[in-house]
RNA sequence: UGACCCAUGGUGUAAUGGUAACACAACUGAUUUUGGUUCAGUCAUUUAUGGUUCGAAUCCAUAUGGGUCAACCA
């Protein structure tokens, strides 16, 4: 019988969750003694930076040895020297750690290179490997279809002397690139491909970022993944879907080398709609300029989620809550809103941002102005208050007021009283427009007896806007981002993905007013400008130039209601 | 005209032969100095057909639908 574990569900208490299939399949090799302790690995190609579905992986082999004892390794899997760059192990790196998870060990495939070639001699020393000087072409001729069988190359039938010598001669590089491969011999005929004789080395005269020109010929995956696996005695070997027929080879070349047994599993990846999550995909938006880089806010990458202002907690609850199975899917964006919605909403300062800023003149306020407090998190207690400058003369949303109102409509309109947030009840009097119709001021009264915190008005009001005073507002840069494709899912659409981009996916708002404290923003604060969204300070910010992401919106109820019509 | 994998509300996941559930989304309403938050509630699910069984989402068969496999990529 499965069983529930207790997984800390915040200090509150303990919440009882199911297994997926994969703790439930460690589970029983624990109980059932096979292992005492699990290893797991997370095996990136350092080629590209990691995205939302790469979290997902992350999150489970980490998890996996949160839960239960052992401990995950990084590996790279840096097999082909023509892809891989130092640069992205670096961000691989730093990704991995920024999502809250470290490894026991830092590997390399290529750690394993003198290793790998022994194995090699082995297999060519059983009579189970071949040098084959077949051009690609000749190799793809002879290798069948998924409907008819492959044959056998010529050079299947060659002596193990002369494949040994050969092999070795591969290594010291007297052939040039894709003139000979050794492959395993397997079976022409098999019904699954990838036994069809698969390549175990190739010729490239290419330089690792790793083991430099040391050598010119390299594994392929399937005879380095799970060797490395082996050599570094990964019990659980976790990897997509995609692999479930590479599992055969996996386990063949396991048994025939007889070495450590790692066991491989598979899960489907986990998509996301309205964005696209191949690396392939990916660096065409960087390269064609779609987007400003792999860390553009837009991007589902790690550093983009960083840079928009994503923290690690959210994006880790998203991948738990996302779950994992075997059946392809597709998970919402909208999930992912909502966990980071509901962490920003426990820590974000409260802040007051004017976006599209109209002016209101209170021609009963006299005096130079006052300084009101405001509570900066009131799901924060402890969160203090701060200091906001009040005059009488403010702005406000421009969509705050509206001349002539439907029946729900709340904000202000002539004649109309609004709070405004942490000051005063206002009623709008007079609208004042320029020579086209275009309103340029209110003109409004304040009831003195209102003032937050001291109400004795007995005035009660629907609505309550956001302002900042005119004299002290900062002037700010707000991005407003919104999701990367107009479509749930454009690798599905007819013609190029590129056609599906949202072209209204950055807008830039470059008139927003914001409250003083504001000039001291910092980087590691997230804000929620009130009734906005949640928003962080962007690294493109310059002592003239004060720069905020927007990660998220609120939910806007006001929103659906005026679709409604 | 092959092999392999998969099929549960709109979406994502549970239920492991014994009352189909949780979260998100959507929709009502209450509260609210953020049309946010919070709270209460509503809607909605086993691809099909047979079979085994007292009993099937679960086991078996067939069908249907989706996916993967013919890089010297991983």
């Amino acid at each position: 019988m499965p069983e529930k574990i207790n997984q800390p569900a915040g200090p509150a208490g303990k919440e009882e969750r199911s297994l997926n299939f994969l703790e439930e399949i460690i589970e029983n090799d624990l109980k059932s003694g096979k292992y005492k302790s699990i290893v797991t690995r997370f095996p990136p190609e350092p080629n590209g930076y990691l995205h939302l579905g790469h979290a997902t992986t992350i999150c489970l082999n980490f998890g996996l040895t949160k839960t239960y004892p052992g401990y995950t390794n990084l590996r790279f899997d840096d097999t082909n020297p023509v892809t891989e760059e130092t640069e992205y192990v670096e961000s691989i790196k730093e990704d991995v750690k920024w999502l809250g998870f470290e490894w026991k060990n830092e590997r390399y495939a290529s750690d394993y290179f003198d290793q790998l070639f022994e194995y090699a001699i082995k297999l060519i020393d059983k009579g189970l490997a071949y040098v084959d000087d077949s051009t690609s072409e000749e190799m793809a001729a002879l290798k069948g279809s998924p409907t008819e069988p492959g044959r056998d190359s010529v050079f299947r039938s060659r002596t193990i002397g002369e494949n040994k010598d050969l092999f070795v001669r591969m290594k010291n590089g007297e052939f040039p690139d894709g003139s000979r491969t050794l492959r395993a011999k397997i079976d022409m005929a098999h019904t699954n491909m990838l036994m069809r004789d698969p390549i175990l080395y190739r010729i490239k005269h290419a330089h690792h970022h790793r083991t430099g020109d040391k050598w010119c010929i390299y594994p392929m995956y399937d005879f380095a993944h799970g060797q490395s696996d082996s050599i570094e005695e990964i019990t659980h070997s976790i990897c997509t879907l995609e692999f479930v027929p590479h599992r055969e080879l996996y386990d063949w070349l396991i048994e025939k080398l007889e070495i450590y047994p790692s066991r491989q599993y598979e899960f489907a990846r986990k998509n996301i709609n309205y964005t696209v999550m191949s690396k392939r995909k990916l660096l065409q938006l960087v390269t064609e300029k779609h987007v400003q880089g792999w860390d553009d806010p837009r991007m589902p990458t790690i550093t983009g989620l960083r840079r928009r202002g994503y923290t690690a907690e959210s994006i880790r609850d998203f991948c738990e809550r996302a779950g994992i199975a075997k059946r392809e899917n597709i998970a919402d964006i909208g999930l992912l809103e909502f966990c980071v919605r509901e962490h920003l909403n426990k820590i974000a300062l409260r802040r007051m941002v004017v976006f599209d800023p109209l002016k209101i003149v209170i021609t009963n306020y006299t005096g130079g102005g006052e300084v009101l407090h405001s509570e900066n998190n009131p799901e924060d207690p402890q969160g203090g208050v701060r200091e906001i400058p009040f005059s009488n003369e403010i702005y406000i949303e421009r969509d705050d007021f509206m001349e002539n109102p439907s029946k729900k409509y709340f904000r202000l309109a002539p004649g109309q009283m609004v709070r405004l947030k942490s000051a005063y009840i206002i009623k709008c009097e007079e609208v004042i427009k320029d020579a086209d119709g275009n309103i340029t001021q209110l003109n409004c009264t304040y009831i003195p007896d209102s003032k937050s915190g001291n109400d004795t008005s007995g005035i009660n009001v629907k609505g309550t806007l956001h302002w900042v005073s005119l004299k002290t507002a900062i002037s700010v840069e707000i991005r407003e981002y919104d999701r990367l494709f107009k479509v749930e899912d454009p690798t599905d659409e007819e013609g190029d993905f590129k056609e599906y981009l949202n072209p209204d996916s950055l807008k830039i708002v470059s008139t927003a007013l914001a409250e003083p404290s504001l000039a001291k923003a910092k980087f590691d604060d997230r804000y929620q400008f009130i009734r906005k969204g949640y928003f962080c300070l962007d690294k493109d910010t310059s002592a003239s130039r004060v720069i905020f992401n927007r990660t998220v919106t609120l939910k806007d109820g006001w929103a659906k209601e005026t679709k409604k019509g």
